[in-house]
DNA sequence: AACACGTGGTC
DNA sequence: TGACCAAGTGT
């Protein structure tokens, strides 16, 4: 049977290269009756969503120590979480880990469902995330597909019709794959092997388990695989944000709204993104022009942000926005964007 | 169904 | 150096 042999080879080169992760037991390390903590796959597999392990694991870290079980996580400030999530991206990620976790105290009693369909129910918790708790917290024979698995299904069975139009058919070919045995195991093998063997670029076939079964292989053509239809070409935007500081060190700052980009995040005051950037200033002031601007690229647009600083000594109240005191304010609260805005700020201040 | 949604690393 | 890419989800 080719499937038992391929699922024999991808288990045998898990079990001896399996690196340790902050949140996996691997194999070798684990001992008789050790079952994984459904908090902290849940925890780990939202972190990972569209980022890279590397990036992952300083914050895995943080929220662990801060909030070591589901239970204090949600009762947690909502500011604090977006807080510790600033920098990772995706912030409707951090709003929906906290909505999950009231749901998982709430209407679960403190603790994880155990089946896909339910865990598929709880906000933030997709198709992939459902099928990676359920295979490697609760060891159950669900099928995740993220793009390590497209891109090894593709390769393997030489799919060359392009994603995402693919997808369907790599599910597919992935569930007929998915063992009975050892599912957390397998789930995690394929991407650690999409992860570091099949990569996109120039993919490492001479130490693949799988490389004398890949179809694409033995044509010649897995690094062309899998296909892509092309994306749109990003726009540039342009903006003005103004950074004010009070007399006793407080800068002014506001909460971004729970929809859209940075949603629920801290940012600076300031304009709309778009074709010009309009003068708005949240506060009279003497507004001075920071001799540096911020470019920052996100997932469909690059902005270019013009800066305004001003030195605030009257206490008069702001058209938007609130002065946070110095002794509350972290700048590793705000997302990158805004962070940059601040770091450029503040080396123009020091110049003068 | 296509688009919105972040960031940092890589080549 | 800019485009591509990463353990996707919500709308």
């Amino acid at each position: 049977m080719r499937d038992s042999q391929l699922r024999q080879e991808i288990l045998d080169w898990y079990d001896r290269f399996a690196r340790e992760m902050p949140w996996r037991i691997a194999p070798a390390d684990r001992k008789a009756g050790q079952v994984p903590d459904p908090y902290r796959i849940w925890l780990s597999e939202v972190m990972l969503q569209q980022t890279t392990v590397a990036a992952v694991r300083d914050y895995f870290h943080r929220f662990t120590t801060r909030w070591p079980n589901v239970r204090s996580l949600a009762a947690a400030e909502d500011g604090d979480v977006m807080g510790e999530w600033a920098g990772l991206g995706y912030y409707a990620r951090a709003r929906n880990l906290l909505k999950c976790a009231r749901a998982v105290v709430e209407q679960h009693g403190g603790t994880f469902p155990d089946t896909y369909d339910a865990l598929l129910t709880l906000p933030g918790i997709g198709p992939y995330t459902a099928a990676a708790i359920a295979s490697i917290a609760f060891d159950l024979p669900e099928t995740v597909v993220d793009g390590n698995v497209e891109r090894v299904m593709a390769r393997l069975h030489a799919i060359e019709t392009p994603l995402p139009a693919a997808k369907p058919e790599l599910t597919k070919l992935a569930q007929a794959l998915t063992p009975e045995t050892r599912p957390g195991d397998y789930a995690q093998a394929v991407m650690d092997l999409g992860a570091t063997i099949c990569t996109p670029k120039s993919p490492a076939c001479g130490i693949c388990p799988w490389s004398t079964d890949c179809v694409a292989r033995a044509k010649g053509i897995q690094a062309e695989l899998p296909k892509k239809t092309p994306k749109n070409p990003k726009p540039i935007r342009y903006g003005v944000a103004f950074l004010a500081k009070r007399y006793d060190g407080a800068w002014l700052l506001e909460r971004r709204p729970d929809k859209g980009l940075l949603g629920g995040m801290l940012g600076w005051p300031g304009s709309d993104w778009g074709d010009v950037a309009t003068e708005a200033p949240p506060i009279a002031a003497n507004w001075q022009t920071v001799p540096a601007e911020v470019r920052h690229t996100f997932t469909h647009f690059h902005l270019r942000l013009a800066l305004r600083y001003a030195d605030v000594s009257q206490d008069c109240r702001p058209i938007s926005g609130n002065f946070l005191p110095l002794d509350k304010f972290r700048p590793s609260d705000l997302p990158t964007v805004m962070r940059k805005a601040f770091d450029l700020t503040q080396g123009f201040l020091q110049e003068d």
